[in-house]
Parts: structure tokens; sequence; C-alpha cells
RNA sequence: GGGCCGGUAGCUCAGUCGGUAGAGCAUCGGACUGAAAAUCCGAGUGUCGGCAGUUCAAUUCUGCCCUGGCCCA
């Protein structure tokens, strides 16, 4: 066992989108001379900058930023490779006793992050290749059907219009031969990989949705069109996971001529918004995060430096 | 001035041969272990335009009024 003195500390903040967790993290990791780490599923794509309100130049000249622009737009990328990236990052930062700030909006990242995955395989595209193609050809239910064979456990656990669960719980007892279930149940997440500080930021739901409209709108402004326009031209598909996100999924379907534009920016704010609920939804569930205002950065910025074990910086007097 | 068609959930609408109503979207709540900005589950939130009449009972039938659209003058 390592001296729990030894083990990292994370400060990590988490919270809907368009919250401000860039700003507040910037500014607070600015301030103590830490690094910020993207806990994003999006922001690790190359080239797809303005749709996932990437961090600008400025930010990251700012402040060190990892997990940006790790891979391509149609390389393979999840909750697993996140773990390795962050944890190798963690792992210098340590060495040079530079504070790490894990900062995003992707609940699954950083709870692998911190609790670890499950013992299993990884992704088996193939595998899930060819159910999903059996589920486009017989329907969802004939997966299901097949779960129930093979592992009624798991079948029992996962809905069987849940394609997504259905196929990872076959793909699970096709390479191992045990239930996903199983694996759950003994994993839990319960491996104390750092020691963290979980702070969240929150905000009165009518001004969030409002902030939402206005940052779809700036990011219409900023060339949003013409960054899918981009993409699609140096050949990603709109089939490709990251074309299938927010605000790409609807930018293509425009630029395919299924809607108007102006159609296209209604959807974006109103998917952004249900993301954002499933977001609170998600982070509502982890009693041990501490939920501050959105805007009382000075207020999270001591609770961070308290956490630490750093001096109170002094007052700047402005 | 006359005629016709409408007014039902936040929106678009369906429906009740008289027994106080339901779809989609919005909204709200939830799940989530290598796709997670993904994937999926649950919930109707309502003076049925207003007032009167007929009736055991009216959102439904009748009358008047208000209101939107179209047509004829």
């Amino acid at each position: 066992m390592p001296d729990i003195s030894s083990i990292p500390r994370l400060v990590i903040l988490v919270g809907p989108t368009c919250t401000g967790k860039t700003d507040a993290a910037v500014r607070i990791a600015g301030e103590v001379g830490g690094e910020i780490i993207s806990a994003d599923s999006m922001q690790v794509y190359r080239y797809m900058d303005i749709g996932t309100a990437k961090p600008d130049r400025m930010q990251r000249s700012a402040v060190p930023h990892h997990g940006l622009d790790l891979v391509d737009p149609d390389e393979p990328f999840n909750a697993s490779l996140f773990v390795g990236e962050a944890d190798r990052i963690i792992d210098r930062l340590h060495a040079r006793q530079v504070p790490a700030f894990v900062v995003g909006g992707t609940g699954l990242y950083i709870k692998a992050l911190l609790g670890g995955l499950l013992d299993g395989p990884g992704a088996d595209e193939a595998l899930r290749a060819h159910y999903r193609k059996e589920a486009a050809v017989h329907g969802k239910a004939y997966l299901h059907e097949q779960l129930q064979e093979k592992d009624p456990q798991a079948a029992a656990a996962i809905d069987p219009r849940d394609a997504a669960r259905v196929i990872r719980a076959l793909e699970v007892f096709d390479l191992t031969g045990v239930s996903i279930v199983e694996r759950q149940k003994a994993h839990r997440f319960n491996r104390q990989r750092y020691a963290c500080f979980k702070i969240g930021l929150t905000m009165e739901r009518d001004a969030l949705f409002e902030r939402i409209d206005r940052r779809t709108d700036r990011m219409m402004a900023a060339g949003f069109v013409d960054e899918v326009q981009s993409l699609l031209e140096q050949g990603y598909a709109p089939e490709l996971k990251a074309m299938q996100s927010l605000g790409y999924r609807q930018i293509v379907g425009y630029l395919q001529g299924l809607y108007s534009l102006d159609e296209a920016v209604r959807l974006i704010k109103r998917d952004t918004r249900h993301y954002a609920k499933r977001q609170m939804t998600w982070f509502k569930a982890d009693k041990v995060i501490q939920w501050v205002s959105g805007g009382d950065i000075d207020f999270i910025g001591r609770e961070i430096r308290e956490f630490l074990g750093r001096p109170e910086l002094p007052a700047s007097g402005h």
C-alpha cells in the first residue's frame, strides 16, 4: 500500500455544460499555478473547436491544458483511453508538484478516473458492428433475446430498447464468458485511485438555458457551419461518433438539406438543454460533490486553496 | 351586414353518437462501468373561449356573446 500522502490530490470541477467551468478553472488554476486536465468526451477531437466550446488560445496560454486534441474525429476514443491519458498526466504533474484540475462535464470519464473501470474487455469494434447490423436487420429485441439466452442476469438488468448497453453486455459475455453484471458487482467504482475534492458548478435553470441559447448564437457567429463543412470536406463521415455529437449532428442535417439553418439552431439549443439536464441528473447522484453557484469564483478559489493546503492569497484590493 | 370554418395541455392537433379528455413535440423526474455531447426509461402538467338554456349529467346539443381565418356584399 502506498503512503496515503503520496496519492495525488485532484481538484475536480464538474457541472452541466455552460455553467462556466472553464472560466473558473482557468482563473483559479492560474492563481495557484495548477494545470487543467479536460474531462470532456468531445474536446478530445482535433478540428472540433467551436462546437465543443473548447478553451481558446488565450485560456490555453494562461494555463496549460491537457486532454484536448488527442485524436482525429475518426479515431476511437472512450472512457478507458481517457483514464490512461489522464493517469499519465497526473503522474507528471504530481512529480512536479503541480496541482491538477480535472475539469469537464463527462461524468463517466471522471467516475472512471477516480474509481477505475470494471475488469473486462475493451471495445471490440468488429463485434459491435456485427451486433449493430443485426439490430438494424432484425430489431433491437432480437439482440436482447440473444442476451437472454447467453446471460439472463444481464438481460434482466438492461432494457431491451437500450441497444448500446445490450451490445456491451453481449460483448463482455462473448469475450469472457462472464456476465457484465457480475463484473459490475465486483467493481462498483470502489477503487480509491486518487484523493480528490469535487466541486459542482450550478446555476438557476432558466439562467442556464438562457446562457445556452446565447452561447449557441455565438457559435453560429463564430463560424460553426464552416467548421462542420470543413470536417465533411476532410472526409469525416456524418456517421462517425464525433459527428453524431451535439451540434455537429444538427449542422450536418442542415448541410444535407433536411431543414433550415434556423431549425438547426433551434434543435441545437433544445438538445443542449436536454444534455444539461442529463448532466444534472448524473452529478446530482454524486453526494460527495460540493455545489457552488457558478458566479462565485472567489468562494470556489478559497475552497480549493484550502484543499490544496496552500495559504490564502493576499486580498487583491479590487 | 351575411355565410362558412376554427377556438381543447406551453405549441401543433385528435377526440367525446352527452357520463369532465389524449397524441407528438416542449416541460419535469430518473437510469447510466471501454459509444457517455452516446444510449435508454418514467410522468399529463387542462376552467375543453365566455355566459345562459335543455338534461340526472354539457367540453360534446341549442342560443347569445367574444375571438381568429376565409368567402360574399
